[in-house]
DNA sequence: TTAGCTGTGTGTCATTTCCACACTTTCAAA
DNA sequence: TTTGAAAGTGTGGAAATGACACACAGCTAA
């Protein structure tokens, strides 16, 4: 692995990166996951950003996306999907970040463009108390993050209205939900992410006129109330629906 | 000028450049501006590809992409949206590209990571006659373009599909069309870009009740049917919508 | 001068979609 | 057995959508 590593990285290439924002959700509230490099010394606050990394030369921007995603959180078969290029030259000039850059990198000053992800991923698939990276990598709730490294801020932005735009055209929320979930958890899901309050009954309405839901023979147990039917999502029904140019969820 | 150029050469980033998609509307259908670098040796037919350019490590991406449109059309001003990054390592691998990179470039076999940009210009700015390209740029009609260089023909296909989904959401079909336009030329535009017929009454009532066209007191002139009633954006009506959150064209 | 051609401009109705809105049910815990 | 907490369910009014056909104005050419 270590040597493996050292053969790619003769052929890294020092002007691109990929860095990836990586969406979960608690059933509650949205997340992010993040890297901590520890405590800045110019500014004494701690340096937050988005998993990133440089490419390799020997591999698409796609599949340098992929790796960093599996290098941290051990996840394979992640949904993911380019938010697009990002590339001021002054974009790495923060003091804060020259220290973190100049610690990790072997051209700490050289021009880096870097090309944006966003992925989602079901949360609890992802502890980080048991990655490599536990001490470094965690959740951080989508509206307590005011500031990151770099321009992850303006990335992570980016990446948040691509998300909002998105699941209202294809039915991706389903990446950040376990196989099995609640008409409840689904509604939550869509309000966490369009930041809005959706009617109850319409929203279920809506959602089982699309037909992509299989309900199954199965509730919740142990729930404090009224236990709640469980569905899937029929992917199959989905392909059918989308190959017939069906493009709009409409919340 | 020469001057500039070769001291901005010093900071050319072998890496990475900019790719621009350029649209423009003839009133009948949607063309996209190409260059032809001449017949290729090894399989003789035309070299053509999309204007683009590495990048100088001193600009923003967004820079570039200004610059490389202004050094071809000469045109300022300009409509201009990021695509996205294509980095395929083997994006440049055909033996026509090399042949043309060799021509071009300092260092032909860099892996170059291109970021694409497409844009909206009103087709009649730009006589492709009077620019110092003249012999080798041109417009040709959408979809009589089957084949360009390098991964050029993905990369229209895909500014294809944004402006398609675009032109649903903002309107900026009004910067294919000159500041006059009638209902009609815009009618047809929407319809060559989303390639499908459009009922012309429904079209126009749509297009009204958005209210954010103004009619103008003049009328065509010299055309050999009954004249057509001519209108101009109105650009401020427009902010003031879309800033209530205003965001469907919905055709 | 007239006939014919060409694209402009206009209204209605039926259907579908959208949105607002309140009460009963089921289970667990106290 | 009572209580709390979320699940589940239907209707009516308003708005948007989509299908559809004919008279008009100006030019041209006979």
């Amino acid at each position: 692995m270590k040597s493996k590593n050292k053969n790619k990285a003769l052929e890294l290439n020092p002007n691109v990166s990929v860095d990836c924002v990586i969406f979960g959700f608690d059933f509650d509230q949205l997340h992010c996951l993040l890297i901590d490099s520890g405590l800045s010394k110019s500014t004494g606050r701690p340096r937050l950003a988005v998993p990133g990394d440089l490419i390799y030369d020997i591999e698409t921007l796609d599949e340098a996306a992929y790796r960093v995603l599996n290098e941290l959180t051990g996840i394979d078969n992640i949904y993911l999907e380019q938010i697009g290029a990002f590339g001021d030259p002054k974009r790495m000039g923060k003091e804060s970040d020259k220290e973190w850059l100049r610690s990790l990198r072997a051209e700490p000053d050289a021009r880096v463009i870097t090309v944006a992800y966003f992925s989602l991923v079901k949360m609890h698939d992802f502890n980080p108390e048991a990655s490599s990276f536990a001490e470094s990598a965690g959740w951080a709730p989508i509206n307590e993050i005011h500031e990151l490294a770099f321009d992850h801020y303006e990335i992570l932005q980016c990446a948040l209205s691509q998300l909002k735009r998105k699941i209202k055209i294809q039915p991706i929320g389903f990446n950040l939900l376990p196989q099995k979930f609640t008409l409840s958890q689904l509604h939550k899901l869509y309000e966490s992410i369009l930041n809005k309050p959706l009617d109850k009954r319409n929203f279920r309405r809506k959602i089982l006129n699309l037909q992509i839901l299989t309900p199954l023979n199965e509730k919740q147990v142990g729930v404090p109330h009224k236990p709640s039917q469980l569905f899937e999502f029929n992917e199959e029904n989905y392909q059918n629906l989308s190959s017939e140019g069906f493009d709009n969820f409409g919340f």
